[in-house]
DNA sequence: ACTTACTGTTCATGATCGTGCAATCTTCCC
DNA sequence: GGGAAGATTGCACGATCATGAACAGTAAGT
């Protein structure tokens, strides 16, 4: 008769493909953006498999596929052309320029946070930030900092009518803005450039964002390098307006010449390895959970 | 995890179903999935007999079978959850007045919805109304009207901090509230009874509830009938206040009594049937503004 | 322009699946 | 105790599915 023995001696055999999905959308959640090369290493299967596992988990509607990876989903219907450029490189560079903003964002303040996506991935890493106020327009913002509830939080939505890109904006998000001051902005944009400064396409969300930048003596602009010379519709800040400008090593020279000269502090990050992944050869699945 | 409970040991004897059965939750709750042919193994027995052990835990809710064994059950609804244990109560009777508090919503208007399960269901039911503006401090009612996004509805959501129950309150909620002027109002209750009117356990809900209020000409109050002689924390509104009460038959006759008195209209639905039951024969409200 | 990296299709292979049937076990009735 | 009805299990089979490798096409970076 076969003996029973060792209870938890069968480990070693391939992992089922619904272990695998559960890895890939929680290192999506946690990073923001994968590559497929970086999952078949962690996963130790091929990378056809895992297109085929993104493939479905697209499908479901869990992640967005994207040229080299995947990225955490983007919710959103149609609207603003090349608002989101859907390249992984974009997305790591949002996530390395968020992990940095996330390092200046102090306990015990009062901070406002526009919507974006940049803006977006540093809520998910201010969460363990103490003591903090977040005034935030954005329901995606908030639904992050809502979902880890801690008695030490506030978050306070403006209130308005949500745009397409899930922006609340309007009279009412601009009367709740003027009745607030905050210790520090943290904005993202969708073009910067030296005559026009931070831009955005839409009106109302650039009228909100002004209201934003009204309210606080200290902003801060998340904008990854391909920002530079694209000039949206509405200004909401003149480069001199930022305190901090956060974007990536991807920036040109001149670019950066100009921006060193206009604005209080420029952070670059270097987005190539922003977050080294961090892999244990043995690959095991059972302890996926945190 | 039941070893040799018995002298019938895993392995050298047959373990009736029921031992495996929890053989294989235990594992499966252990290890977040497990394979048929480690099952096979570990229980001594054919992958056939796996399988179809598989399949009757799955049938009974324990387990996911998949591809290849099984995982730990994937709550795979959509929604947060904690809403819809709450949801889930008096779910008929919350549709049905739901249903019949729809039919009160005119086109053309601008109306507040407030937070609730009673509300968040009139919500799904007006998204065919046409030429809506919807006030609402609810973000899962902007969701839901969110959702099906069509460009003659606007949606304005009060801003302030969340609550538990998801309905947005606070200093910035009162604010934006203030400025604005509704056609009618629908709110839901925690309670409701002849001396404090309509009540809510929740302090800054009953405050902003009453900025709805306040909001309005015309207020229709959607309760269950388990609501009645319940009394909150804090009052909303006087029975006096509500222009039209919708409720549901289970109500006692004595309550249906003083209510008849008190509010300007009272609405039974039934909820064994789909179709709303009007005490009153015209259920007309004035039009106020087409 | 070039080079590099990524993509999806196709196909072969092995694992896994469920059905039908026979063997075995359990239950229950006489 | 005998024995039949019912349930459970194992095995064999063809069908299905998952995976990885090769390769030609495509996109991104320089």
């Amino acid at each position: 008769m076969s003996e029973p023995s060792a209870p938890t001696d069968i480990g070693s055999s391939r992992a089922l493909a619904r272990q695998r999905h559960e890895v890939i959308t929680a290192e999506v959640r946690r990073r923001g953006a994968v590559r497929v090369s970086e999952l078949a290493q962690l996963l130790a299967v091929s990378d056809m498999t895992v297109r085929r596992d993104l493939e479905a988990l697209d499908d479901a509607g869990l992640l967005d596929k994207v040229h080299g990876g995947a990225t955490l989903r983007a919710e959103r219907s149609t609207d603003e052309p090349g608002f989101e450029a859907k390249s992984l490189r974009n997305t790591r560079e949002k996530h390395a320029i968020a992990l940095a903003a996330a390092t200046l964002v102090q306990p015990g303040t009062a901070i406002g946070i526009t919507a974006g996506t940049s803006t977006w991935h540093l809520a998910a890493h201010i969460l363990d930030v103490a003591n903090l106020t977040v005034v935030t327009n954005s329901v995606r913002v908030a639904d992050v900092l809502h979902h880890d509830h801690r008695s030490d939080r506030t978050v306070v939505l403006t209130g308005g009518v949500r745009t397409p890109s899930d922006a609340l904006v309007g009279p009412v998000a601009l009367a709740s803005l003027r009745t607030l001051h905050l210790d520090s902005v943290f904005m993202g944009v969708h073009g910067m450039s030296e005559r026009a400064g931070f831009t955005t396409p839409n009106l109302m969300e650039a009228e909100t964002n002004r209201a934003f930048v009204a309210a606080t003596e200290h902003l801060v602009v998340l904008a990854d390098h391909t920002k530079w010379g694209i000039t949206g519709l509405s200004s909401m800040a003149s480069l001199g307006d930022a305190a901090v400008l956060i974007t990536d090593s991807g920036l040109a020279d001149a670019a950066g010449t100009v921006l060193l000269d206009r604005v209080g502090r420029l952070v670059l990050v270097d987005s190539s390895h922003p977050n080294p992944l961090s892999l244990e050869p043995p690959l095991n699945l059972d302890s996926r959970r945190a």
